[in-house]
DNA sequence: GATGAATGAGTGTTCATTCAT
DNA sequence: CATGAATGAACACTCATTCAT
C-alpha cells in the first residue's frame, strides 16, 4: 500500500473502505465512518462514488479487474493438467499476495446471503471470474473424459479448496510465505482428488 | 417444518428471522421485518429472546446443538479412515438435510467478518465444532503419520469441500437427492488427496 | 423497614418503589424495574396499585398522611413564636429521622418541573401541607404584626431552611444524630431572621 | 430572547430545549418533542449536541459559564460580611433576571435525585459553584471566628435560601420587579441569623 | 473539488399497560 | 391473587443521502 501522503482522497476513501468493509463487512460500516477514518466529509465521497454502492463497486473495478486480467492471461490449456491448475493457483496467490485484503473481502461476498444488498453488487464479477474458470474446466474434460459431466462440480470444489487454503493463510497472516512447493502439494491434492473419479 | 398454525409464537419467530437472515444477512434483516413476517410486535420479541443478538443465539442453540451432539456421537476413530470420514461427512450431509435453512447461515456467518457482530455471536459455537472434527484428524494422524502436521490444513480442508458441496446442492435445491455414492465420491477424492501428502 | 419477609407483597413494591424513585426519580424508574427488585410480577402491581401513577399515589398515602397528621397535631398557637416553630421544626425532624428515603423523595418531587407527571401527582398533597403551615404563620403574625404581609415569604423561607438542613443530613448519613441543641441553633438562625423584619 | 427567526437552528433547539426541560423535567422530554417545536428534524439536533446528554451540557456550558464568570469576579473579601453577601445575592438576583428559565432548570437539577442521569450530567458544574461560594465562606469564618466549623452548613443555608427566594420570584413571575430594598431585605434575614451563632 | 448543515426513513430497544388463564 | 404472554406507542439514536455555498 502507498503512504497515505500520496494518495488521492478517492484512492483513500477506497482504501479505507476496503478495510473496513473487509473486517467489519459492507452492511456492517457506515459512511460516517469511512468518511471519519479517510479524513474527508460526506459529499467527497458522494462526489466520487455517487453513494456507497458506487464505492463498492469502484473498490471491486478496480482489483478485481485486476484478477480478470490475470485469469484471462493464462496461457490455453494444452492437455497438461497438472500444469494448468498450478498455474492457475499460482495466479490466485499471487494475486492474493499483492491483495490480501480485498482477496479477503471478496471471499466473503462471493458467497454472502444471496438476496443481501453487497452480494448483489458483486455478483455480476464472480459470475465472470466463474466462467473463465469453467471454462479451463471444460476444456480439460475434453482432454479427460471421465471428468464429463463433474464439470461444475469440480470448479466448486477446486474454488472452494484454493479459496479456503488462501483465506486460511491470510488469517495466520502466512499468505506472504506461501511456498511453490506449498502450492504443489495443495494441488497435488487436488489432483488425486479429480483422478479417484 | 410443522405449519405455521401449530407453532408457538417463539418459534415462529425463530422459524420468520432464520429465513430471513439466511436470505438477507444477519445485519441486513431489522427486527421491524422479523416480527411483521412473524405476525407479531416487537416487545413480543424482545419478551422471548431479550435482544437481537439473543435471537440469534437461541436459532444457534436449538438447530447448532443438535449438530454437535451428532458429532459427538461419532463412533471413536479405530484405524479405518475412509469410515471415519464417511461417517462424518454422512452426518453433516444427514443434518444439512434436516435443517439445509440453518446450514446455509451457519455456513456464511461462521466464515463472516471478524468484527461484523453477528461472527462474533456464533464463534464460540463453531469453534467447538472445529474442535472435534480438529481431535478426530489427530486421532487419525496417530496412526497415519504422514498426516502428522497437518492436521489443521486437512481440516480446514475438510470443511471447505464438504460445506461447499453441501452449499453448493442446497443452492440447486438437490441437497435432498444427494445419494450414498455422492458422498463416497465426495470422500474418495478428499482421501485421495490426503494420501497425495 | 421491616424485614423484606414479614411484608406483603404490596408493602414491598411500595418500599422498593420508594427506594429507586427516592434516587433515580420517578420517571427514570420503570416499572420493570420495580417488579424485579420485588420479586413480583407486573400484573401484581397493577393489581394492587393500577398504574405507576397510583403507586405513587399509595407511597403518599401511607407516608404523607403520617406528616400531615402529625403537622395537624400541632398544639395551638399561644403566643410563644419560640416554642412553635421548635415544635414544628421538632415535628418534620423526627419524621424526616423515621422516614429519611421517603423524605428525600417528597422534597424532590415538591420542587420538581411544574408540568412533570410526578409533580403534578403529589401536588395536592404538598399543597396541604403549604396550607397548614401558612396558617401557622398567619396566626403568627396576629400576634408579631412586623411579620404581616411577609407570611407567604416566610414560610417558604422557613420550608426551604428546614428541608434543606435535613436533606443535608440525610445525605451525609447524620440525620439519626441531629441533636436537641441542633435544632435549637436552627430556629434561633431563622427566628433572629424573622425578627430583623 | 432574541427572535426566533433571527436564531440558528442550534440556538434555537437549545432554546426550546431549555423551556421544555425546565417546565416538564429532562427525563420526560423526549428528542422527538424538542425537534418539534424547534422545527427541524432529529438528524439536526445530533450533528449539534451528539446526543441527548450534549445538548443538556451545551446549555449549561453556556449559560451556567456565565454565572460562574460573574461569581469568580466578585470582589474579593475585605472584612465586610454584609457587603460580600449583599454583593453576591445581587450576583445570583442580576443572574436570574436575565436567565429565568436556565435558572429555574438548574435549581431543580442540582438537587435532582442523586443517581438520576440529569443530576449526574450537570453535577460538575455545580460542584464548582459549590466551590466558589464555600471558598467564600472560609474566608469569612477567618475574620468572624464564630463561624468556624460551621461554613458548610451556612453554604447551605445561605444556598437553600438565596435560591428559593429567586425561585420563589419566577414562580409568581415578580423576578423582575425585585428591588435593591428586597435583596437587603433578604441577606439582612441571612445575616442575621449567621451572628445568632 | 470540497464542505457544514440538513433530512426522511429507519435502527434496536423500552415504555406503561392489559389480556386470558 | 398471581402469572406468562402480548401490545401500541414511544424511546434515543443512526442510516444513506442531498443541498446550498
Amino acid at each position: 500500500m502507498a503512504l497515505e501522503v500520496d494518495m488521492t482522497k478517492k484512492q483513500l476513501i477506497m482504501e479505507k473502505a476496503l478495510q473496513l468493509f473487509a473486517m467489519e463487512g459492507y452492511e456492517s460500516v457506515g459512511v460516517a465512518k469511512i468518511v471519519e477514518e479517510a479524513n474527508v466529509t460526506k459529499p467527497t465521497l458522494y462526489h466520487y462514488f455517487g453513494n456507497k454502492e458506487g464505492l463498492l463497486k469502484s473498490i471491486y473495478e478496480v482489483y478485481f479487474t485486476h484478477l480478470i486480467d490475470q485469469l484471462k492471461n493464462e496461457p490455453p490449456f494444452h492437455q497438461d493438467v497438472t500444469k494448468a491448475i498450478e498455474g492457475l493457483t499460482k495466479t490466485y496467490i499471487e494475486f492474493a499476495k499483492e491483495n490480501d485484503l480485498f482477496f479477503w473481502l471478496s471471499n466473503h461476498l462471493r458467497k454472502g446471503p444471496l438476496k443481501s444488498q453487497s452480494h448483489l453488487i458483486v455478483k455480476d464479477f464472480h459470475d465472470e471470474e466463474l466462467a473463465i474458470i469453467t471454462k479451463l474446466f471444460f476444456e480439460m474434460s475434453d482432454f479427460h473424459t471421465n471428468l464429463k459431466g463433474n464439470e461444475q462440480f469440480l470448479v466448486r470444489n477446486y474454488l472452494n479448496l484454493v479459496n479456503g487454503f488462501i483465506e486460511f493463510n491470510i488469517l495466520n497472516q502466512q499468505i506472504d510465505q506461501v511456498s511453490g512447493q506449498q502450492i504443489h502439494q495443495l494441488c497435488k491434492q487436488f489432483l488425486y482428488g479429480i483422478f479417484s473419479l
